[in-house]
DNA sequence: AGCACGCCGACT
DNA sequence: GTCGGCGTGCTC
């Protein structure tokens, strides 16, 4: 009876951004005819008592939902779909492959305005400009209006133009001031940047020349233009990699299509950005996490619309929709921050291979240190390798040894042998470089009386000591609490400091070179706003001596007078649990060695160790990342691991120390009658860190020699698990392709 | 994810 | 006797 009702009824099957699986069924509105109508537009829909922004999926005559109980389609938001065909089944294809509700996966793919049911306009932000005689006016004669000095002087310190959200991030305050100086004619509304039209010519005639191998690896590509390929550039820093993506993106745009530029969340520094628009005369959009919604919003129209023709963004710009797509490159392939590590967890480089293959365009990824996946595509001619052995220039490559510290003196993890090192390279008026991995003073404050340890009350961590603030804290949680000075357990004991951070190695280099200038660059000293660029300024004017810092120093930046670079604990990343571990430092020592000898001036890298044998670094400093590359490939094979093996991780979480190991038992129940013979469930176990921000963590390793028996599995499994009743009472997720066991 | 419904403790 | 705690269940 229901079913010959539902006939001729048009249905909207849609998914909302929900973590379920299922999709809802809602009638189309009145006066809806099927042709028009698209899956891809947006739409508003009763949810509940709520509203809700929902993506057409597709249009149906038949719900297995009585019609009766179903609702009507609120409202139409898109006219067309904002996203093509082929980019609607990449998201569907990311739904499958990740597991993941397509709703979810649907809002990562938009911005924030337009999942919020933002009409798709470009809101362009306004931007203001000093006029020719706020330009000259002496600032002085505004000091009865100190608030209009201060922006007028804000002005003269930016360029003298300035856009909306710069000035509110400058001080919320502005606009009454700027309405002042407007009505002086100090100030004008300035073009704003985007929705000027292509100028011609697109490209300034300042192109680099290029020695042979860079030509190849252009040539290469270029005769690939309009058709699918992956192509894996392996470039030493300071091989020159970035003209080769210009010469690349010049071809690209002389089709007059797109290219899609993709970073790691920290390298994303204005530097390239400076030279993609010294090189280039088309409009360039820029997208990521620093900036406004509606900055990310414009961004992601103008690519749709074509009206800018590259995009400089991080992780989430991969799904920004391309009216003309030409190409797109992923720079430092490597990079852990290329996968979202939370929520809708995918690898922005394998979502870009995808991509590339369904608008059938080429897609470039670039490393000095390709990843160990990466490689073994490149073996199998899944990606074609090339090669940039040379560093640009005269610059030569940094000289990498190994220093024995067994049995020697050692001030807070300074060897007397690194130290000579370092006053002969200052006594040259030359730069030293120092990499330590971890922040604070001390990763542990113990009690020399009775060994108590100052432990996170939330998490199975210690306390890192941060002299500076006089405080603990936990570095997983964020927990603060003040430094004691006496043992809460003894009372009597000594508190000592036990390992070492960047703060303590500040501390004692101050003492050894009291007349040096040191910095230290590292998530503490950098919290400012511009506090960072401030010291790579210094540092690259010369005014500094001695660097010291995390792994921000690894990324990116030019010290082109560093000529010494020392690793102050490479053991420490020896002797992780996690396979990744050992291709992980590797790539970190060649990444942090880069950032030495990039001028004339030869660059030398010491690596502190109590373990100069070890396989890894003799391999490594011998022989090379490549030559690493493959042991460490030979090694995953022997076990099977990935890129050999295929794993997905169901990880859990609860307030209640039981209910994840309970809940992943009922999964491996469910597993167990759906696994076939070549996939293994390994745990439940205890997560590497069983404790976190007060939850007990547990997770469930599944892992198969086969891809397609495992998704299969999964593809099982997963609605199961929805519906699990335990499933309500923890918080789990999956992840597929893990890149860290934690 | 929200948001409401639904049974057990400290308050006017 | 009520206000409200967050456990559980649903959303077309």
């Amino acid at each position: 009876m229901a079913k010959l009702q539902n006939r001729n009824k048009l249905i909207f099957r849609v998914a909302v951004a929900l973590p379920v699986y299922r999709l809802f069924d809602y009638l189309a509105p009145e006066h809806v005819e099927q042709p028009n109508i698209k899956p891809g537009i947006r739409l508003e829909v009763p949810f509940g008592k709520a509203k809700k922004i929902a993506f057409l999926v597709e249009c149906v005559q038949h719900s297995d939902i009585d019609i009766g109980k179903l609702k009507r389609v609120e409202r139409i938001l898109d006219e067309t779909p904002l996203v093509s065909t082929k980019d609607l089944a990449l998201l569907h294809w990311a739904s499958r492959y990740y597991h993941h509700p397509l709703g979810e996966v649907f809002s990562a793919a938009f911005p924030v305005a337009l999942r919020q049911g933002k009409s798709a306009v470009i809101q362009t932000e306004k931007r203001y400009a000093l006029t020719e005689a706020g330009k000259a006016i002496d600032s002085e004669l505004l000091k009865r209006t100190p608030k209009q000095k201060s922006v007028l002087e804000k002005f003269r310190a930016h360029q003298n133009s300035l856009s909306e959200a710069e000035l509110s991030a400058w001080n919320p305050n502005w606009r009454s001031a700027v309405k002042q100086l407007l009505d002086r004619q100090l100030l004008q509304l300035a073009e704003s940047e985007s929705g000027i039209n292509c100028a011609e010519p697109i490209i300034r005639n300042n192109a680099l020349q290029c020695n042979p191998q860079q030509q190849a690896a252009i040539t290469a590509v270029c005769d690939s233009l309009g058709q699918f390929g992956v192509f894996l550039l392996e470039g030493v820093t300071g091989s020159g990699k970035t003209e080769v993506y210009m010469q690349i993106i010049r071809a690209v745009l002389e089709r007059g299509q797109q290219v899609l530029v993709l970073l790691p969340e920290i390298t994303l520094t204005p530097q390239l950005e400076d030279r993609f628009r010294q090189r280039f005369t088309v409009n360039i959009a820029i997208s990521h996490s620093k900036l406004t919604d509606r900055q990310r919003a414009c961004a992601w129209l103008t690519m749709q619309r074509g009206e800018c023709s590259i995009l400089l963004g991080t992780r989430s710009a991969l799904f920004t929709p391309l009216k003309n797509p030409g190409l797109i490159i992923l720079d430092e392939e490597h990079d852990a921050s290329f996968k979202q590590q939370e929520g809708f967890r995918f690898s922005a480089r394998d979502v870009a291979v995808v991509r590339g293959k369904l608008l059938g365009i080429p897609v470039l990824l670039g490393s000095a240190t390709p990843a160990l996946e990466s490689l073994h595509n490149a073996d199998n001619k899944r990606y074609r390798l090339l090669h940039l052995p040379e560093r640009a220039g005269n610059a030569t490559a940094p000289v990498l040894q190994l220093l024995d510290i067994r049995n020697k003196r050692m001030q807070e993890g300074l060897s007397e042998a690194l130290i000579a090192e370092m006053r002969r390279t200052l006594a040259k008026n030359e730069q030293v470089l120092l990499f330590l991995n971890r922040r604070g003073f001390a990763p542990t404050l113990i009690c020399h009386g009775c060994g108590w340890v100052a432990r996170c009350r939330r998490c199975d961590a210690n306390l890192v000591i941060h002299y500076d603030e006089g405080i603990l804290r936990c570095h997983h949680c964020g927990q603060e609490q003040r430094l004691v000075k006496q043992c809460p357990s003894c009372k009597t004991g000594e508190l000592t400091p036990l390992g070492l951070g960047t703060e303590r190695v500040e501390k004692v280099l101050a003492e050894l070179f009291a007349d040096k200038t040191i910095v230290r660059l590292d998530r503490d000293s950098t919290q400012r706003k511009g506090s960072l660029e401030n010291y790579l300024q210094q540092i690259n004017q010369g005014t500094v001596d001695i660097i010291l810092g995390t792994q921000m120093l690894a990324k990116g930046h030019h010290f082109p007078n560093v000529t010494l670079v020392a690793i102050l604990d490479v053991d420490s990343g020896l002797f992780s649990i996690d396979f990744h571990a050992p291709e992980k430092l590797a790539q970190m020592i060649v990444q942090v060695s880069g950032r030495a000898g990039r001028a004339e001036k030869p660059g030398r890298v010491i690596m502190q160790t109590r373990q100069p044998e070890h396989p890894l670094l003799t391999t490594l400093i011998n022989q090379g990342y490549n030559s690493f590359a493959r042991t460490a490939l030979a090694e995953r094979k022997a076990a099977s691991l990935p890129p050999f093996g295929y794993q997905a991780l169901l990880r859990v979480q609860a307030l209640d120390a039981e209910m994840p190991k309970i809940f992943l038992h009922a999964v491996v129940d469910l597993a167990r009658e759906h696994a076939k013979g070549h996939t293994e469930i390994l745990g439940p176990v205890a997560a590497p860190m069983a404790r976190r921000a007060g939850l007990y963590r547990y997770q469930l390793l599944f892992q198969s020699s086969k891809r397609p028996e495992l998704h299969a599995l999964l593809d099982e499994l997963m609605p199961k698990i929805e519906k699990l009743k335990q499933a309500k009472k923890v918080r789990w997720s999956l992840d597929v392709d893990p890149v860290d066991l934690y």
